[in-house]
Parts: structure tokens; sequence; C-alpha cells
DNA sequence: TTGAAAGCGCTAACAC
DNA sequence: GTGTTAGCGCTTTCAA
């Protein structure tokens, strides 16, 4: 069934069948409803590839994370989703994991399915500042189409950044963790995206105003794997600290594991705060602090800012969400 | 740039270009490789569109899922999605929520796109017992293009379901749970899916096979958050229970909250086994014993499956997974 | 307000 | 092994 036969049934051309499909004002409304009539009786369906030539276009905008299994990319990729959906678009979605090389190709491929957008979930899209990776694939590509990222700033016409205050967020809980009399602060992070190091840039600033300084030992890099960060803090004798500022759950409830292990008692011997409010830190014991992303008003923001700038309306290149501490049982303020 | 230009450019015509890019074996290699070049240097992308329209398919197969912010559909989406591409498939990912309307539109939808494939993740899309949802609309989408299930079953034609032993796994880990002297064990559920029947089913023939009655308070359905089963649980002080069976790791979870509120100890006075083998389980504190579902193996049987039926060979239509029961502090067997 | 017809870029059947 | 050409189903001028 294609937009000749219905043309056919309903005794008009192919162009006013294509548009009473496109809802086109200079149909008469007795024309569209015949036309309405002999589709839906027929399930008639357009076909998209010949629309998408036409049109040069299908609607669908491309999702490229790391990887849905991090719980709070697989909530935004959700979220985001059905968002779109709601305005008509399709999502198609690539995970590209954490190498450079990978998300290179991942971007080159998705772009040559001819998506209207691009959404970058993940702050590691930023450029690591660790190995000084390499931004330009993501210039190149917003030379195409517009850009979003999720929590990453990269300047440029038509990039578009939605970002967390992360920064802010950290800084005022580890100040918050200095008032309450904690002096030595392990930073513990398993990654060095925009994200990650404004988190540090926070930890540090706080200590600073409080006149702490900043040891190099007490920064820990590790991968984020509860057991792993458990038995690294244990394995490290030299490392004296009363305070935990992790920039994910999982690694927070490594240091409540190592609490555990160590029989210190939290928050009384040791203070930890984590990042994301995933299930995770109402899973553990004693449950833990944490700092919400607010990943949901992020994808809002973002959801928002992507179908402005589809419609060519002027958007902000870059737009903050702001964080909120979660209180519970690991912390004593 | 497109295929005329290039054809003018190598000094061929269009169908070679075309053979070339689809790489027929009747192109002599030197052939090959001029036009190659001249691709090459000029960047060019053949129009999926046009492509698509000629061949009736994007490779692109539609995953619908309920949601992919459940940690065991991210993983398998994830897994999916990475897997599928290597066979040069693109992913088209739709969420399609619990609801049977929900549902039946995604399916709808999604049938739009032209997909080459349809996967179901999820044992809920095998049709709710509780409510004897309707499942002609995936029997209907079967007629079209070849259907897959992960965790669930539909006999079909067109339909290929990929299934993990729930039954026997929790029939082993109930008879083992029984062995260790428990006598009231608790059946903890938070859907009448598919997999979460026949994971009911595997709890009463346990019980029946050790001669102990089945009973009804005995099963409890409620939502999956943790505090919330807690104090359900808390709640219920009729209920008596010296172990629990759990049909997802969350509530496995919330029962370790209840024993912990309640001053029980785990698993002396209570044992507790959950199901999915998620970080939640080691985040928790006893660690849980839980029953790995293995999604990892169920979507590679999946996957190869799906690429099989798509070169048009003969597949069978129910493929089953063994589970394995991960041991943790929270049973003592 | 409607229709006729020219593409859009590609694949595949057919001819050489 | 290579070229010619007829579609594929739609959108969009241009005319009427």
């Amino acid at each position: 069934m294609n937009i000749y036969d219905i043309a056919k049934l309903a005794g008009v051309s192919i162009a006013t069948v294509s548009r009473v499909v496109n809802d086109s004002p200079k149909v008469s409304e007795k024309t569209k409803e015949k036309v309405r009539a002999v589709m839906a009786a027929n399930d008639y369906i357009p076909n998209v590839f010949a629309r998408g030539m036409s049109l040069n276009s299908m609607k669908t905008v491309g999702i490229i994370c790391p990887s849905v299994s991090d719980h709070y990319m697989a909530s935004a990729v959700s979220y985001l989703e059905k968002n779109l959906r709601n305005y008509g678009y399709d999502c198609i979605l690539y995970c590209s994991g954490y190498e450079q090389e990978d998300k290179e190709i991942s971007v080159q491929m998705i772009l040559q399915k001819r998506i209207d957008a691009l959404l970058l979930v993940g702050s590691c899209y930023a450029g690591d500042k660790e190995y000084g990776e390499d931004i330009t694939y993501i210039k190149k590509a917003s030379e195409e189409i517009p850009v979003f990222l999720m929590n990453g700033f990269i300047s440029g016409e038509n990039i578009y950044c939605m970002l967390t205050d992360d920064y802010q967020s950290v800084y005022d809980a580890a100040s918050a963790m200095l008032a309450s009399g904690r002096r030595q602060i392990l930073f513990l992070s398993d990654s060095y995206s925009y994200s990650a190091m404004h988190k540090l840039q926070g930890y540090e600033d706080a200590l600073k105003a409080a006149g702490i300084p900043v040891l190099g030992e007490r920064k820990v890099y590790i991968k984020n794997e509860i057991h792993l960060v458990r038995d690294i803090l244990l394995a490290r004798r030299d490392l004296e600290f009363d305070g935990v500022m992790a920039t994910d759950d999982g690694l927070a409830v490594g240091a409540v594991k190592y609490a555990r292990a160590k029989r210190l008692s939290v928050p009384k011997d040791i203070s930890i705060i984590g990042y994301n409010n995933s299930e995770l830190s109402i899973g553990c014991e004693p449950e833990l602090t944490t700092i919400d992303g607010r990943g949901d008003l992020l994808c809002k923001m973002t959801i928002d800012s992507l179908m402005e700038v589809l419609k060519g309306e002027d958007v902000e290149h870059r737009k903050y969400v702001q964080c909120r501490l979660e209180k519970r049982c690991t912390t004593d303020f």
C-alpha cells in the first residue's frame, strides 16, 4: 500500500495525498477527510525511506553514551528516549565505550545515519584532561548537525552544553564535612572527565578555603568496583583519613566496606559522601549521604534546548542545573 | 557527493560504484581499488535513505524494553547494541513502560521504521498472567518481521524465544534453603511476568517436594523499592518467616533492611536469596546470595539466533540458558 | 485548491 | 567484468 494506491482509491493525485500526510494547509478540509478515511481504512504507512530521501531527514536523533549499563546514563537515555518520542523523534543509540578511538568511530558512524541532532551523554566526551584527549571529532560533527553535550563543555557555534554544577556541590559538601570537624578528607575518583575535574576542583578549593593543605596522596584514582575500592584502601596502610568525598556512589560504597572491614564506625570515625543518589546509596549500610546530580532535570533541559534548536530558535550554549545533597547516614551534619 | 560524482571521478558507471560499495565479487580488484581511492579522497558516504529504499531495509533492529533504567535491561541493551553493530546493524531503541497499551503502541510505532527484526527485552512482553494480557500485538508483528523475546515464551512461526531457566534455579535455591533447615520461606516478587511466574512455580514445587505447605500469605507482591519492602515487611506482624526467596535483588535488599530493623541476624535467623547478581547485591550488608540469570549469555544467544534468522537459516524457536547461584553472605549453605 | 512531473541516490535486472 | 536503465515512494516545484 503506497501513496499511489491511496491516491487512486481516494480519487486524487499523489501530491494531494502527500499534502494530507504532511497536513499542508493548502488542501480543503473535505479532501483531507476523504483521503484520511482511505488511509485509515487501508492501514497506510508512509515509507520512511522515500520520505527521508526527499526530506533528507528521518526525524531521528542519535544518542551516544559510553555505556548504558551505568545507572546514571541508563536513566538519562531512558528519559531522553521517552521524551524525544513525544516530540516525534526516534532515537538511535550507540554505546561507544570510553576509549578515544571508539568514541571517534561511534560519532563518525552515527553521523552517516543522517540524524537530525547528536546527543552525547556523559562528561567523558568533553575531553579527558589526563590524556589531553582530542575533541576535534566533536567539533567536526557540529559542522553538520547540532551537538548536545550532557555534562561537559566544549565551546562552539553549534554545540550546546548542559551542565551539572559539580564544582559547587562538591565544594559545599566538602565544606560541610570540614565544618563537622574532619581534617583528612580523601578524594576518591575513577575518571579524569570534565565532570570529575570539576569535582576535584571543588574539593581542593574547599580544603584551601578552610586552610587545609591539599595532599596528592589523598587524591585516589581507582576503578569503580566496590570490592576493589575496599581492598585497595585496606592495602594503603600509609593513608590516613577521616572523611571520603567520592565522585560516584560505587566508590563511596567501597569506602563504606573498607570502614566495616577496619571496624571503623561510620560516620563517627569516618564520614563518607557519594555521588549520583543511586539505588546503591540506599542499599548499603549505613545508608549513604550522596549528591544528586539531578539527571532528570538535566535531561529535561537538554530536550527543551534540542527542540528549540531544531526549530531554528536561538538557544544559550551553556545551561546549568543545581545539584542537591541527599543526606543519609554516612555523614553527621 | 553522491554515487554519480564518484562514478564520474573514477571513470566508471554508478553500477560499478554501487558494486564496490557492497563489495560485490564481480568487480575486478583493480577497479575496486581505483573506486575506493576516489571514495576515500572525497569522504563519500552512501545515502542511507536511497539505499534503504532500494533494499527496503536499513540494517536496523528495533529494541523495545520497558525501561533501560532497570539495571538488568540496561546491561542487556548495552550488550546487544554493541554486538549488533559489530554485525553492521544499528539499533533503534524504544522504552515502552509496563502498561499494555504503551507496549502495543511502541511495537506499532517501531514497526513503521522498517526495522529488520524486533527484539523484546524483558519477560513482561510474554503476557502478564495476572491480567491475562493480550499478546496478539506481538503475533501480529511477527507476521512482518522476526521477533525475538528475551526471557519470555510465545509460540509462533516467526517468534524466537531466549529463555533463562528461572524455574530450575529457584527450585534449586529454595531446595537448598530448605535443606539448611528453613521452614517458612517467603516468596517476594514485584511482577506477574512470564519469568516471575516460573520463579513462583519453582518455589512452590520445591516446597511441595519437601512436604511443606504452600501458603498464600507467604507469597508477597510488592513494588521494587528497598525502603518500601522493608516497611511493608515490618508492618506485616502476622507474617512469620525464616527465609526469603526474592525475584530481584532490590526486593531482597529490602528484606535485608527488614532483618536489620528487627535486629535479626542474617543468615542465622533469616536466610535471603536475591536475583540478578546486580551491584546492589554486593553493596548491601551482609552481601547477598543471588541468582545470576546470565544476561550476558542470553544476549549472546539472542544475537547469534538473530543473525542466523536474518541469513535465512533455520533456528530453534526456544533456547535456554542455565542460571548460576552466586553464594555470598545472606545464606548459610 | 489541485494535478503532472521532475527529481532524490541507490540497487538490481538485463545487456553487452 | 562492466554499463544502461528502470524502478523504489516520496516531496516539491510549476501550471492550471
